[in-house]
DNA sequence: AAGTCGAATGTGTACGTTCACATTAGTGTA
DNA sequence: TACACTAATGTGAACGTACACATTCGACTT
């Protein structure tokens, strides 16, 4: 408003004039060359600090080869975790000097993730970390022939994609294995759609665990991860009674489910015990309270930008421990615990 | 893994050389220039294709005063909502041409925004859209005497910050209306923090309702948005009898109430009816079944976006017709539909 | 038929940075 | 003191595009 005539933003030129150096001399301080004496970086420091210079990285994209924005391929099909990944990686990669473009699909299908990624590509961006995990994403960038390097949150990616060693599958065994330990024999898995990556590790997690306890399974019933789906598939369920026990792949299903049950006059967990796997925000305030998993999603993030950018820098890739996720016990799957 | 040798990706003056061209009509061609032979122009995009150019965006900002990138900022305290209109925002910038640039702040501390808008200015941004509806956000930015345009979901942003017909507060009288006409007389209102812009809206459409009804109004609790907070609220507030019903200034927070109402013995909605805001997915499925307000978050990113554009373009900002709130009537304000 | 005008296209240059190479200063060695 | 060798800095290009200007071409006027 005040229609103050704004200045052009200073270029490493002007830098470079203020400090008595070559520009050259400014491009190697900003990037960190071993060949520069003490006092002439300070003082070119002061110059960029004096100018508020901020270097122009459309240029910088330009002239060098390595780009400097990080692209992070989504689908909004609602998984909790995402957004703390998201808030994760963005923090490391914009320490690390990446601005992060992000790419969210409305459908995952093959035809969009690869234009997807080619936009990346386009963009000419320096990696890409993919947060929908759906098999076939990954079939079809590895048929791309893709030069990014590309990570992910997942385990089970397979192909070319860098993976981390993500531990949703243990964390379905433990949240299995409680159900074990509290007696229960027939365990039903409400998994998550076919494709997803994510719901094959927690399907094996379930497998694993019920495995181990030499324990029969039954068909899951495959979901879509929505809380509508979860009420719907209560509803039909409760005709059954081959079940005690029900695994959800995720707290939404998990909570429909209970709704469903409700509705159909099957008690949680008196009837039923129930646990799922996410522990959102309301997980512990509805009725009964969740029972669930916890992951450390931001923590995985983290994994995966770290991946990444070791990737990026061509450098081998680091080695995490292992997440441990962690088991929420209550009312959904503790029948002496419901009063009303 | 096959090691075939990349080919760099065509440039301009490759589609002009294929389509016997100068580079320049080339460009003519990407920026729709009018002075354009229809046979040239076919020509030119058949060579485009041939060669699956597509446009280096570093370049075209380096070159060009007007960027293409669109920097959205925004908080992770949970705000329902936020997703979708990112993703709707997405949609529209990338159909124009503009590549999205994300910014997730933890804090969204005074030093932190500015630091966050100034990022955003030195990357070249076109413009912003905050979606951290903080008032001091709003301030903080004001007083930055930033260049680059910037548009926000919800009204009441003030300053020179442009500002979107947001119905928010529309919404909440909706939610308190619907309260009253069930009968209740004392209402008591759990809003949002201080300082948020969505906190003050819905405060206001509760007080719009009350007001309008002839109603004294109770001195509203402050929350935090979160279900924990509910869950305290609702086993303080449980001991008093001075109301009849509450409007939670979100659904997260409601459920949180119903739980710690629960825990204390009081009953919804038979002694005491709640009603939320955000209408969440899992609000149709918590016990008892939630009323709510449902807001179209999407097409409040849809106008949020396109008013940035146009204020990018320098054209006048586009009119909308008001985005009506729709009133969810579930179990939560109906006494008589609780069967267990 | 020469002149005028606008449409269609081409040529130089700049954007801000990095890279490859060239140069100068600085240090030790014989 | 001269020599080599490295450290420190400087110079000329190039990245791919858009802008300003120059040019060519054709059609219409007089």
């Amino acid at each position: 408003m005040p229609g103050e005539a704004r200045a052009k933003p200073a270029s490493i030129r002007d830098v470079a004039r203020l400090a008595s150096v070559s520009y050259q001399t400014v491009s190697r301080v900003l990037n960190d060359h071993p060949s520069i004496r003490e006092d002439t970086r300070q003082r070119v420091l002061a110059a960029i600090r004096t100018l508020d210079y901020r270097p122009n990285q459309a240029a910088r994209a330009l002239a060098s080869a390595r780009p400097s924005v990080l692209g992070i391929l989504s689908t909004t099909v609602g998984e909790y975790g995402t957004t703390s990944a998201i808030v994760a990686i963005e923090q490391v990669a914009r320490e690390r000097g990446f601005s992060i473009s992000t790419l969210n699909l409305a459908a995952a299908s093959p035809e969009a993730i690869g234009e997807a990624v080619r936009q990346f590509e386009h963009e000419q961006v320096a990696g890409i970390i993919v947060l929908a995990p759906q098999v076939r994403v990954f079939n079809v960038i590895g048929g791309l022939g893709l030069r990014v390097p590309i990570a992910t949150l997942h385990t089970g990616a397979g192909g070319a994609a860098e993976t981390i060693a993500s531990d949703q599958r243990a964390g379905a065994r433990i949240a299995v294995e409680h159900l074990v330990s509290l007696g229960h024999r027939d365990i039903l898995h409400l998994a998550g759609p076919q494709d997803w990556i994510e719901a094959e590790s927690r399907m094996h997690g379930y497998l694993d665990a019920m495995f181990e306890a030499d324990l029969s399974t039954l068909p899951p019933i495959r979901g879509d991860w929505t809380a509508d789906f979860g009420h719907f598939a209560g509803r039909e369920l409760a005709g059954r009674r081959d079940f005690t026990a029900i695994f959800a792949a995720n707290d939404l299903m998990a909570i429909g489910l209970m709704h469903g049950f409700r509705d159909a006059g099957v008690r949680v967990p008196d009837d039923v015990c129930v646990i799922g796997f996410d522990d959102i925000p309301v997980a512990a305030h509805v009725w009964p309270t969740l029972s669930t998993v916890r992951m450390d999603f931001a923590d995985l993030g983290t994994r995966a930008i770290m991946h990444l950018l070791a990737a990026i820098a061509g450098e081998p890739a680091p080695q995490f421990a292992p997440v441990s996720p962690q088991l929420m016990v209550r009312q959904s799957t503790n029948p002496s615990a419901t009063r009303r």
